[in-house]
DNA sequence: GTCGTTATTCGTTTTATGTCGAACTGGTGT
DNA sequence: ACACCAGTTCGACATAAAACGAATAACGAC
């Protein structure tokens, strides 16, 4: 996965800062973790020094989501421009060991996307199914032979937080092997794109297998990479 | 590792609607993730059922630590109360496919513990090194042959998020592979803790061992069951 | 269609957050 | 010993959160 590390670190951080029962104490470890003094990040976040003693010793018994993720965001934003030692230090607690091979992308989406707008958005032409439906995120499969390899609990995930998502297979070259995989699995997406692959050259069982499982196919041309940015920085 | 799947998920998601743009949204996406009515949730709370409205709509632009943590908390115990089928299923995502075998507890302080109350806790008889420090967290290792055949990549992973730590191996016969098997790593612990023998057995080269790497070796005859269960609810 | 139950919106009150700046504490260097 | 800087404590204040309850909207059941 491209760089997923950050955003899975910033989520542990206030996850266990949110949860704790002293959250200026548990804000306080990851600064040190962080090497970073209350200066700096007070600078950092453009606050008074005062700011960050205040939630430390707990003055604030139950600081918002908005300064905890804007804290957290300095301290990783800071180790960034730093040579992001530390994040890379904390990183293999993060790392399942398959996701920079199997895994190009993952995603999930705090309220459902429409899959109409996200198959506009990469470009899409519908081969079966119908796109009045919603999903919650969406996975980009590296490479078909890499997942043909994983064990079913390994398999099990691609379907992230939630099987309500489009697979996006790249690389294909008739789309039968993509939904035999689906087919065999228990877990079933919303919807599979294909990627590389004109609507003419797709196998005619791709259709068959879809309706079976309801799944809704769909391929597009555009490049893995442009797909992996559009899609990061679209808001929806 | 015993139960640290609620923990774990609770964590991601409190993480989630802590960083979320609109927490209130990412409260819904989970609330209807685990299907419960918000009548439900609003009672489980012993809240009027207009504050849960008005934190999924957004009115509470930035909710504080202590809600989230109450909301997560009562999603997951509802779960829980009805058999915990969400839970299990969103377990997949945060299995890494060994704890179970290799970790049998694994925990991190939120601020340091010092090292001579943690001993104390569990019945530790001090070996060699100095019990004036404070750790960040422990590792139990459930099986000396177990981690043997771990990959260095999964073998970083008894580490935690800080190496400031015990690591606790159980039923040790001379204490020697353990220290044999630290040795050999770049990552030190602060601390060993030998279970299962008596000070009087422990082989005489583990000494000399832990001070090469600086580290305190301890050992204790409580059993294992005893050590897990001690620990975790100890409030420091 | 009407009723009852469940969910949302909104006005209102109390309490707490978020922030500053001034005053205070504690090391460091000269 | 003194001045200096980084960090903490604390009073103050505007604004927002946290909560309730009444009023309104939605949804099924009959």
């Amino acid at each position: 996965m491209k760089s997923g590390v950050r955003n899975q670190l910033a989520e542990k951080m206030a996850g266990e800062i949110t949860l704790s029962d002293s959250p200026g104490q548990a804000l306080k470890k990851w600064r040190v973790s962080f090497e970073i003094a209350p200066g700096v990040l007070s600078e950092r976040l453009g606050v008074s020094p005062s700011v960050i003693s205040d939630y430390e010793s707990g003055r604030r018994k139950s600081p918002g989501t908005a300064i905890v993720g804007k804290i957290v965001d300095a301290i990783l934003s800071i180790d960034e421009e730093h040579g992001g030692n530390h994040i890379q230090q904390f990183s293999s607690m993060l790392y399942t060991g398959m996701d920079d091979d199997v895994i190009y992308d993952m995603h999930e989406y705090v309220s459902p996307v429409p899959l109409e707008t996200f198959a506009a958005t990469i470009g899409c032409t519908l081969l079966c199914g119908s796109v009045e439906q919603a999903i919650n995120g969406y996975t980009i499969i590296n490479s078909l032979n890499a997942i043909l390899q994983l064990s079913s609990n390994e398999f099990n995930r691609i379907y992230g937080w939630s099987t309500e998502r489009a697979l996006i297979f790249t690389n294909v070259s008739t789309g039968k092997s993509p939904m035999v995989a689906i087919r065999v699995t228990p877990f079933k997406p919303r919807c599979v794109v294909l990627q590389g692959i004109e609507a003419a050259d797709v196998h005619p069982i791709v259709g068959k297998m879809a309706e079976r499982d309801r799944i809704t196919v769909m391929c597009t041309g555009m490049e893995v990479e442009t797909i992996v940015s559009v899609l990061r920085e679209k808001e929806w």
